[in-house]
DNA sequence: TGAATAGTGCTTTTT
DNA sequence: GCACTATTCA
């Protein structure tokens, strides 16, 4: 498949060449934004297949999320064609389940493993820490999760853990010292329910090269090269694997950038990319700087605010593209005006420069910070997507079937059976399921055997009803076993009441979530349907699942302008970007104030954003913003200082005419307003309005804004508005006691008083 | 036991 | 401001 004159490597800058043809050995690149990073690894790997001749089945790649390494399999495929997909690329988590599933057996797993997603942990953590009687406000699901998750990401297991007495004397100094403890717990109950939660993953991916040497072998012989996206996000353990792997052959090729690092929260050690200089003294060192994505103002902007972190490689990131327009700060004087002032300039850059809205990124720290500008979008009719938010495999419906699933493979799985053992309600209450659990552990007994034998522990109604579960299951067993992947989970949906109870739900909600349950079966039907795939029993749609958290379902290219957090824009680029929120205590986060390492942290975050931007960056911050309901002052974020002068442009037409909140009259009447809506919310005491002896509701089809309207609740009312949402029609009504409610015309009860 | 209501706490980011 | 939890009432 040679392409002769190798026409892939004409275009590449000298060091981009290097990068790719280096093959053999410790390899290091360091990237800078908009360098050509992904360009150089794809290309690197379409040159080893097709200049080494090496078989992309003993090409291991490595990268951080799903979409990363989707766009770098589909590359790939565009240089050398569909031999790219026998590439061993995925996500760390992804490969290595794949891994473990074929050797659980070593490690006292079975091959069926479940994963539990961050979800399924905290629960399982809960009912962990109200079994222990413990206070589940001291040990909050979040902090023991995130306690646990480190540990493991440091490769700490729950043995060192509990005998090293640093950890035990932290937990003490934070008042949490039963957390040795909880995390033992965790550890034995994940492992009995026959589940690896995302860093069991990466931790028993370590305990299975460390203890058994042949397998590890095995891969080392079968990956020749080694390679790693993102470097800088990896964690300890995730390193310690690649390590491993490439121990023999030593190809090990690692890309990232360590100013773009910004998961250090989640584990991920830039101390990485040290050790990786220690480990290999002899590494080439390869550095892309030329940026080919942004304007110099932009180069340069991004520059002299990351040059301000102490911890950084030396770098200098350049770039040949003209210098560009200046960059533009809007100031507001609260986030709902920031909303507007964004949309009309994007309206405006988009009738300037005659730019589709795809061309528009709008970036914020904090997913809530989406609303604001959301209601300005829709105002000027703006297409916009949010990106993040609860994704579709994550909503209550998808996970209560797949829970359903689950149990029914894996029988052990006590964070499913928890789920769904009342659901819909069947009259097994938590008491009852407590007794069950405690009798598994009293006898040493797998729940699902306590659950057979439910008559002989409870008697009476309980245990009738947990016949009926049983047989339930028992029979969604045999659907399995004996019908294909679609038909039995269609079969499951119906049986066990899970269809039905949304059917019944007629809300809009209600309708939305029998059609995600009905999508999930068209999905489990592609996924039997699909030519290519061996395996296609639910198990391994259970698998796939587990792992799958992106949009991979962002089927409409509508041209929309895209929202979303800079967590999650990283990565890609867009010609307009428009950073929202860069206010003291947002951006930097205020949690992120108390050590310079996460100040540092935020900074990258900030660096990562503007270099999104490709034509014109703008920036924004409001004087006043809500939080937590309420109205607090702003300050602008000390970034802002931070870049360079010379390089900002503040649009006189942008700035807010009420930038200055005291002296004008607009902002007051609004700050008034809202405060005394809080007001109105705080004063509970307000008496139920007595209902007119004549009280009778009113027909209501022909409601409208304006008319005046009594409750027999909340009293004497005008009509603000009414909004029709598919079969529901809801109004909005300013009580005069009450204040402003949203009633749905089905339920309430108006009579019209006034037309 | 279940549904309705009041109360609380939280918002950082994701495999 | 919302979502989740605890409490109350039927």
């Amino acid at each position: 498949m040679s392409t002769g004159e190798y026409s892939y490597l004409k275009d590449l800058n000298p060091a981009q060449h290097e990068g790719v043809i280096n093959v053999k050995g410790p390899t290091m690149i360091i990237a800078g934004a908009g360098s050509g990073k992904t360009r150089v690894l794809t290309t690197r790997i379409a040159y080893l297949m097709d200049q080494h001749n090496v078989d992309p089945f003993n090409i291991l790649s490595l990268t951080f999320t799903n979409k990363a390494s989707k766009e770098m399999r589909d590359r790939i495929e565009k240089l050398i064609g569909p031999e790219a997909r026998n590439i061993w690329m995925g996500t760390f988590h992804a490969v290595f389940a794949r891994i473990l599933r074929t050797e659980a057996t070593h490690i006292g797993y079975t091959t069926n493993f479940t994963i539990y997603d961050t979800e399924d942990s905290k629960s399982l953590i809960k009912a962990i820490v109200k079994g222990l009687n413990l206070d589940d406000k001291l040990y909050k699901a979040n902090v023991v999760y995130n306690r646990i998750s480190g540990a493991k990401n440091r490769l700490v297991s729950w043995k060192e853990y509990n005998e090293n007495p640093i950890y035990k004397d932290d937990d003490e100094i934070n008042g949490r010292p039963e957390m040795g403890r909880i995390y033992r717990i965790y550890s034995q109950r994940c492992f009995k329910a026959d589940a690896m939660d995302f860093d069991d993953l990466l931790f028993n991916t370590n305990v299975l090269f460390q203890e058994h040497l042949a397998v590890l072998n095995k891969y080392q012989q079968r990956f020749h090269y080694v390679m790693i996206d993102e470097f800088q996000d990896t964690n300890i353990s995730q390193y310690m694997i690649a390590k491993k792997l490439g121990a023999v052959r030593q190809n090990i090729c690692v890309v990232g950038d360590d100013a773009q690092s910004i998961y250090a929260f989640r584990g991920a050690d830039i101390q990485n990319i040290l050790n990786f200089e220690r480990d290999y003294p002899d590494l080439q060192l390869i550095k892309l700087e030329q940026n080919y994505r942004s304007t110099k103002n932009i180069v340069q902007a991004a520059n002299s605010l990351i040059d301000k972190n102490t911890a950084q490689l030396k770098k200098d990131v350049w770039t040949k593209n003209e210098s560009g327009e200046p960059i533009e700060l809007i100031k507001s004087a609260s986030d709902n005006e920031e909303g507007k002032l964004v949309a009309s300039s994007i309206f405006e850059t988009k009738m300037q420069n005659r730019a589709l809205n795809a061309h528009f990124a709008i970036l914020y720290r904090t997913n809530s910070q989406s609303r604001a500008i959301e209601e300005a979008l829709r105002r000027i009719n703006i297409q916009y997507r949010v990106i993040g938010g609860v994704s579709f495999y994550q909503r209550r419906e998808i996970k209560d079937l797949i829970a359903y699933i689950r149990f029914i493979i894996n029988p052990k799985d006590e964070t499913s059976l928890r789920r769904i053992i009342n659901l819909p309600k069947r009259g097994i209450g938590p008491g009852t399921v407590e007794k069950l659990f405690i009798a598994a552990e009293e006898q040493g007994a797998d729940i699902w055997d306590i659950l057979c034998h439910a008559q002989e522990l409870l008697g009476g109604r309980a245990a009738n009803q947990i016949e009926e579960f049983v047989d339930l299951i028992k029979n969604f067993k045999i659907a399995i076993k004996n019908k294909d992947g679609y038909e039995s989970a269609s079969i499951i949906a119906k049986n066990s009441g899970l269809l039905k109870e949304l059917y019944d739900d007629k809300t809009v909600e209600g309708l939305n979530r029998f059609e995600n349950v009905q999508e999930l079966l068209n999905a489990i039907k592609e996924f039997v349907d699909d030519q290519d795939r061996e395996d296609k029993s639910l198990a391994s749609f259970l698998q796939d699942v587990a792992l799958l958290t992106d949009e991979d379902r962002n089927k409409n290219h509508e041209d929309t302008i895209t929202l979303m957090t800079i967590h999650m824009a990283k990565g890609l680029e867009f010609p307009y970007v428009y950073i929202v929120g860069i206010e003291e205590e947002l951006f930097p986060s205020q949690m992120m104030l108390s050590s310079r390492a996460d100040l540092e942290e935020e900074r990258r975050l900030f660096y990562v954003a503007i270099t999104r931007a490709e034509k014109k960056l703008h920036l924004s911050y409001a004087l006043n913003r809500y939080r937590y309901g309420r109205l607090k002052n702003c300050e602008p974020s000390r970034f802002l200082q931070e870049i360079d002068p010379n390089l900002i442009h503040v649009n006189r037409k942008f700035v807010s005419e009420t930038a200055v909140p005291s002296s004008n009259p607009q902002y007051a009447r609004n700050f008034i307003k809202q405060n005394s809506n809080i007001a109105a919310r705080k004063a509970k005491k307000v008496p139920d309005h007595k209902p007119s002896a004549d009280f009778k509701p009113s027909d209501v089809s022909d409601l409208g804004s304006g008319m005046k309207v009594e409750h027999p609740k909340f009293g004497f009312g005008k009509v603000i508005d009414v909004e029709i949402n598919g079969t529901s029609k809801k109004a909005n009504i300013d009580f005069d006691v009450h204040g402003q409610k949203t009633l749905l015309l089905s339920f309430a009860k108006l009579r019209i008083i006034q037309m």
